[in-house]
DNA sequence: ACGGGCACCGAAACCGCTTTCATCCGCGCT
DNA sequence: AGCGCGGATGAAAGCGGTTTCGGTGCCCGT
């Protein structure tokens, strides 16, 4: 059997309650005594049941992150931050993989209220989530993670996706492209379309002097539907000089195309991405790229929840600046396609 | 205040141990008042509380993984695998990364089970971790994963890295390569010696028509290391001809050296990797590499953990078969090297 | 000398569930 | 009719902490 605080309280020669105090640091406890029991404690080894404390506290100090892959670079960075984060805060991590599901999504989030998790970090959240909608009612704790429900009381860690978004289009403006396309994910991922919101603005704003832009929706948001988009883009005539993919996936699946069809990049075709995972940095070329602070996001994310969770407080907001890195898939527009390689 | 199964014991007119036997499924509950209990607990909406029940019954259904670094493409595949098996089995799963620090992995342990969880999964032991063996001595519930600490009472979840080596180095000489090179992980890392032997001890088997073997230790287990060891290789005189990395990172490193020595892969060199993980499809040319069954290994270590969670019965080795997947980063041997391209 | 206030500590209730143990009841058997 | 037995149920004791509430003892002011 264990030790418990009840052999402590014996060999200090003090009741239950002094020695939690000393536990807890209150300080309602003569130093003399306080070292008493420590020392006791130490003489035993002492070491709390949290679950015990957490049956009468209603705090475990578990947080939960709900993404939909943790294989995928993305989340797996952001994942990185969060526990990092929670660690330095005193909160441990519980991670699910929920995937598009959102009958598994209710499910986990019922199991882990039952668990006493203290508070969930959703990076995976719809857009008028009806789960998030109903847990931020009954004022639990949560925060939202590059994905918004505008209609929730919640905290959140957005990026800019806009910004983003015009970032790609101003680079490649800047290179002399204007004949251009953007890749897009499918249905409705509100940051993909916000993605494209900013691109097109962003083209619109300097559209005075001819800039075409055509808009793919990929069917779906890996290098394989990447690869069959950069397809359909390579077939068109005219083809655009320049695309932008809305993450670094779809980027790279174009990029395999390109290579298919004997179209270099950068010489012939300028790639942009989005995310700025390590993916962007194996390719070849190296991926240029708008990217995301991931692990900064997932910091973030639990501080707000922590603050929550520890002050109550008002819901906040928090949105990131987004960056563009150049590589190697850019390059300034050539008008006249060299002669046959 | 949420409802307790006080409420639900009163208001189907039952004592509270009644409806705690319902809950549990107890085969010692008449039909009809587990009807009646049944109700109750629906109109009421009732949610058992497992903070209360892990008090009593010491399982908290909480696993956890700790590894150097979830952001690790490799460790998020198995820390896929691990998540996906433990929901199956009605686990949930906390993710501890804990670099390389001894220290911080004792502390994460310690809070661990304080916190009640009921078994981990050890991505990151070290050959003769101490920790380990502590807690396999206090016989608290452990699988290793991917590195063994052979005088610990645990159970394990393995690939055969001197397989995987064999593998690589079967697969090279039959491409007709003489002059090879491996790239090692730094110090102690036991999976990467192992695979060094098993690379060593095919070339033996083979050595009779005059192979030579150089064998290079990288600073560390990256992409950096990966191109300074690929630059080192490179220099050497005579060439190795092809070159077996200890990791995927290492050998992305590597082509990343030869795209700067406009050595070509595969015609004037052949790299081969080892794990399998995403990165390596993304290359160009995608890596030939040996594949570990990740996510599969992961599923594995739960499975094991829970078993002896359940059953508590002897304790289990798995080892797999990693498999030797061939892309474009290896051709066949080209005794005279092209004129200048 | 005496009342009031404060710092410190202990007794006991409590968090919400599980589990043991005793009780009760109905039934079959002699 | 009396007895033993087994299955269903309830009372109560935990699990290991936290927290409230009240009681000391001591110091201070007057």
């Amino acid at each position: 059997m264990r030790v418990t605080i009840y052999d402590v309280a014996r060999e200090a020669n003090v009741s239950l309650a002094t020695v939690s105090r000393v536990l807890n640091n209150s300080p309602h406890v003569r130093e003399s005594t306080r070292r008493r029991v420590q020392e006791a404690i130490d003489k035993l080894g002492f070491e709390p049941n949290l679950v015990a404390s957490a049956l009468m506290t209603k705090r475990t100090r578990l947080v939960a992150l709900l993404v939909p892959d943790i294989s995928n670079p993305f989340y797996a960075e952001v994942a990185r931050g969060v526990e990092d984060a929670a660690a330095e805060l005193g909160y441990n991590c519980v991670i699910c993989n929920v995937g598009g599901d959102t009958a598994k999504q209710a499910e986990y989030v019922n199991v882990l209220r039952r668990k006493g998790i203290d508070g969930m970090i959703f990076g995976t959240a719809n857009y008028d989530d009806k789960l998030v909608l109903d847990l931020s009612r009954g004022s639990y704790p949560l925060t939202l993670m590059a994905r918004d429900v505008p209609a929730a009381e919640v905290n959140r860690v957005l990026v800019d996706d806009g910004a983003g978004g015009a970032m790609a289009a101003r680079h490649l403006l800047e290179l002399g492209h204007r004949r251009l396309a953007m890749v897009t994910e499918p249905g409705g991922i509100h940051s993909s379309q916000e993605r494209a919101r900013g691109f097109r603005e962003a083209l619109d704003e300097a559209a005075r002097d001819g800039v075409e832009a055509v808009y793919l929706e990929a069917e779906g948001s890996d290098i394989a539907a990447g690869l069959a988009a950069g397809r359909r883009l390579l077939d068109m005539t005219p083809r655009p000089t320049a695309v932008f993919a809305a993450n670094d996936l779809l980027a790279i699946g174009i990029l395999q195309a390109a290579r298919e069809a004997d179209t270099r990049v950068p010489d012939d075709l300028s790639v942009v991405g989005f995310d700025g995972t390590v993916m962007a940095d194996v390719t070849q070329p190296p991926l240029t790229t708008i990217v995301q602070p991931m692990r900064d996001m997932g910091k973030a994310a639990v501080r707000l929840l922590v603050e929550t969770l520890q002050n109550g407080g008002e819901h906040q907001r928090i949105v990131m600046s987004p960056e563009l890195r150049v590589a190697g898939t850019t390059a300034a527009y050539r008008p006249a396609r060299p002669a046959a390689n």
